[in-house]
This record gives C-alpha cells, structure tokens and sequence, in this order.
DNA sequence: ATTTAAAATGAGAATTGTTATCACTTATGG
DNA sequence: CCATAAGTGATAACAATTCTCATTTTAAAT
C-alpha cells in the first residue's frame, strides 16, 4: 500500500528545479533558485517536500558531507564528491566499486539497505585553475 | 610546521574514553561516559577537543549517519555502517572497495584526499535476534 | 623558581540546519 | 459540489554544534 501523493504546484516547481541541476545544492541554494520561480514558496514547504520525494524513491538525499544535506534527482547507483575549493557536488560512478555490497555482505553478515560513498578532494576544474 | 598541541588533561581523558569503544559513538553519548571519569568538563571542551584531535589525524569523525557526528580512534582505512535497529556503528573493512581511490582518481581526474564509505542496514546480532 | 604568552577551560549564549505546530487552502473521489 | 485528506505559509521550536569571554593552566624562557 504505497501512501497517495496529492499534487501541488509547489512540489512540482521544487523537483522541476532539482531536476536542473547538474551539481547536487543543498536545501538552502535550491531555496533561491525555487523563489525566483514562485516567490511565495515556504522554507518549510521545501523542506517538507524534499523528505516526501526522498521518502517515496524520487529523489536522493546526501548526507556526509561537513555542513547541510545536498539533494541529487539521479537515484541509479552511484556516488558522490565534494570539492574542497568549489564546494560543488558532483557524481562519482558506480563502477569504481564493483560488487561492493555483495561483498560487504559476505565479509560482514550485515544485511545491506543503504550505502553511499563520499569523496572529497579537489575536482578537475579547480585543479586546472590552480596549475594556472 | 605542525600547530603544537598543549597538554591537556581534559584532552587526555576524552581520547581515552574514546578508545573504549569497539563502535563509534555520537558527541553526545561519548559526553556522558567522560562526565563519568570528570564530572566538570564542559560540553564546549569536548566539542572544541575531538575537532582538534580530529585536525591532527588523531582520530576520525564520521558524517554521513541521519542525525548526528560519530568519532573514531581507529584510523586506519576502513569504513562504516550503522544498524537502523540498534543504531549502533561498526567497522567495515577497507577490502570490500580494492583500489578504489586510484580508480576513481582515473575515472574522472579529481583529486580525492578523503573518503569513506556509509552502509546502513541490520547488522548481525539484530538479524539473529529478529528470526527468533 | 618566576615570569610570561599562548593555549585551554567552563558556563552559557548564539548560530545553523531542520522539523513541528496550526489555522487556512487546495486536491481528489464519490 | 461536498467531504475529507493532503498540502501550505508563517513562524516557533528544536537539536547539534560553535562562539564568547573571563579565568585557569601549560610550556618555555629567563
């Protein structure tokens, strides 16, 4: 028994904007862009609807990097890195960790829901900036 | 050059507290078993002393879990996960992602300085005890 | 040993990200 | 179109963590 969603206009404005982004924004960056679309939108209303996509598989929360929670509209497998300079969060494919739950597993007798890894360092851009 | 620590006896305790732990507990729980060994120290001292131990590689801190930070001695390379019954955080060893900063190093021509890997799930006592 | 400057402390106020409350509005199914 | 469940905006509340500041402790240099 999957819990209904109603719709809203706000909801939809919210994931529309996630939805334009490359890079993953917190609650807080993703706040401005969304007012610039409907200036009426609550903080609460963000935050709210953000759990409730989460919740129902729609979109991903990232949690582990220092500060706020970022939020990533691609829910195929796959990872995260923060970039110490640019702060931005950029994704990190699955393949460099094949087979990683199966094996943790094994080694673990853990049952396994949820993973995530999170890389920081600096990314191609800022290293190419700094080498100038 | 290396900022030099002082002594402190506070410091000392706190470190040590920490290294009786097998899982790694939050701020708030370590609090508790340090006012238990020195009934003065304030929450601010053990605040302002896992995040210098922290900054000298001492030991680690882990984001990533819903709530709050976890701090761990063990800092060899390893990663984590957290049971969602006992909410207790274990230990997974660094194998089950062989080579997994160089590759990922290769694959998008970041520099990646840290990392760690978050599981959640059922850990092995909570699963025995679930099928009882 | 005494002096001195930097480092650390305790207590509590302040800050930050996020969630809860509540009166009101909107969506949906009959 | 009515009833009711779901959603909203505004703001208060909250929890984890950091900051402030007057006082105390440490280290190292006299």
């Amino acid at each position: 028994m999957v819990k209904m969603m109603n719709y809203s206009r706000q909801r939809e404005v919210i994931l529309n904007t996630l939805k334009e982004y490359v890079v993953h924004p917190t609650a807080e960056s993703l706040y401005e862009k969304v007012r610039e679309k409907d200036s009426k939108i609550s903080l609460a209303t963000l935050y709210r609807n953000l759990n409730q996509l989460v919740e129902n598989g729609i979109i991903k929360k990232i949690d582990g990097f220092y500060d706020s929670a970022h939020f990533d509209h691609n829910t195929h497998e796959h990872y995260h890195f923060m970039c110490r300079n640019c702060k931005r969060v950029f994704d990190i494919p699955s393949n460099v960790a094949p087979d990683l739950i199966h094996k943790t597993e094994e080694t673990t007798g853990f049952l396994i829901e949820n993973h995530d890894i999170i890389f920081s360092g600096i990314c191609k851009d800022c290293r190419n900036d700094m080498s100038n």
